[in-house]
DNA sequence: CAATTTAGATTACGATGACAATCTAAACAC
DNA sequence: GTGTTTAGATTGTCATCGTAATCTAAATTG
C-alpha cells in the first residue's frame, strides 16, 4: 500500500518501538527485523523508512523500556496527594515494599517481555560494544533503580544485585522447583531487616 | 584430510566440547558451528561426524562448564591433609570467603569465557525450550552451588542471587564506573555479617 | 485539483546460518 | 599387506539474516 498520514505514521514508528522493546526483552536483541515488523502489523521493508539501522533500534527499544521502568517505580502504588513530587519516608518504604512483592513474584519471573529490562536485557548488553548508546541508557538506568532501592550507595547496589539476580536465576531455573525457592529467599533475605 | 586415530578423534572431540563451553560463555549460545569449529582448529564439517546436532552439543557443553565449576569449588582453596573428602567449618569458611572474593573481581567480570556458566549462560539457558537437557543440569548445578554457599537453604539461594547478580550486573555496566561500584558493594554485604 | 512528496509493500541482494552428501586418506582388523 | 572402516575436508543445499532499490498509492502542499 502507499502512504499514510503522519499521525499514522508516528504512531506506527511508536508500536515499532514498543513491539521491540517487548521482543527483545523476551526473546533477545536476536530476533529478526522480520520478525519484528511482523509482530507490530508491518513488513520488513517498512523499516528503513524509520531507522537506520537495526542498531539503531536497540538503542532505541533499550532507552524506552528504560524510561518505562523508571516511570512504574517513580510513580510507584503511591497515592496522589495532590502535593506532585516528594514522597516521605513511610511512602518510600512501602513503595519499596511493594516493587520487591512484584519484582519477586511468579507473574514476573514468567512476564519478561512486559517486566524489568535491566533484568531481560542485562547478558545483551553486556555483548554489546563499548560504543553503543543502549549501554549507557542501561548503566544510567542501573544506577537510578539502585538509588531508588536502598538508603545508599552500598545498600542500594547490593539490593539490586539480589533483586535482579533472584529474577534472572528463577527465570533460567524455571521448571524446577528451585525457581520458585529463589524468589522466596531473596524475598525474605530483602525484607526481613528492613 | 583422512582419518585420525581414535585417540585424536577423542581429544578433538573434547576439545570442541571445551571451546564451545567457552565460546558460549564468552558469546552466547548463537556462536555459529562454523566460528566455533574453527576456533577448536577443525572444519565446520567435520562437526557432525561427533555431534547429532547443535542442541546436542548446547547441552554437552553445559554440562561441562557445570562439571568444570562443581569441581573448583569442591576443591577449593584447602589444602588437602590427606584424609580424603570433608572440610570442618573453619576450611569451609575460608573457601567460601575466597571464593566470593575471586567472584566478584574484576578479573572475573572480564572473563566470561573461562568464569562461572551459571552467570554467564543464564539467560540463554533461560530461553532455551523447557524440555532440553541443558535446564536441568543447569538447575542441578544452581542447587548444588547454594548449598555450597550457604548453611541453610534459603541462606545459600539468597547468598548465590547477590553473588551472580552483582556479576551480571557488573558485566552489563562495564565501562561505567558503576560496574566495579557494584561488585565491591556486593562483596561488602557477603562479607560483613558473616 | 494538479504536482509533489513519502510510508509502506514488494522484491532482491549478498552474507551467513544449520545441516548433509561426497570425497580422501589414514587407522584399524584380519 | 589387503580390505574395510571412519575422522575430517570439501562442497552443496536451503533457510534466514540485515540492508537496499524499486514500486505504489495516498497524504500533503500550493
Amino acid at each position: 500500500m502507499g502512504r499514510v498520514s503522519q499521525a499514522q505514521a508516528e504512531e506506527n514508528r511508536r508500536r515499532v518501538v514498543d513491539t521491540a522493546s517487548r521482543l527483545f526483552r523476551e526473546q533477545g536483541t536476536h530476533v529478526s527485523v522480520a520478525d519484528l515488523m511482523k509482530a507490530a502489523g508491518l513488513t520488513h521493508g517498512a523499516f528503513y523508512k524509520q531507522f537506520a539501522s537495526k542498531e539503531a533500534l536497540v538503542d532505541e527499544a533499550t532507552a524506552h523500556a528504560i524510561d518505562e521502568l523508571a516511570q512504574r517505580y517513580a510513580a510507584g502504588p503511591e497515592q496522589d496527594d495532590g502535593q506532585g513530587a516528594g514522597r516521605h519516608a513511610g511512602q518510600r518504604d512501602t513503595a519499596r515494599r511493594t516493587l520487591i512483592d512484584t519484582y519477586l513474584s511468579v507473574e514476573h519471573r514468567d512476564n519478561a517481555a512486559g517486566g524489568c529490562p535491566i533484568a531481560a536485557l542485562a547478558t545483551d548488553i553486556a555483548r554489546t560494544p563499548d560504543d553503543q548508546e543502549a549501554r549507557r541508557v542501561y548503566a544510567e538506568g542501573v544506577a537510578d533503580f539502585a538509588d531508588f532501592l536502598g538508603d545508599d550507595d552500598r545498600d542500594g547496589l547490593a539490593r539490586l544485585s539480589t533483586l535482579f539476580g533472584a529474577l534472572v536465576l528463577a527465570r533460567a531455573t524455571k521448571g524446577s522447583p528451585l525457581s520458585e525457592r529463589i524468589l522466596a529467599a531473596a524475598h525474605d533475605a530483602l525484607t526481613e531487616t528492613d
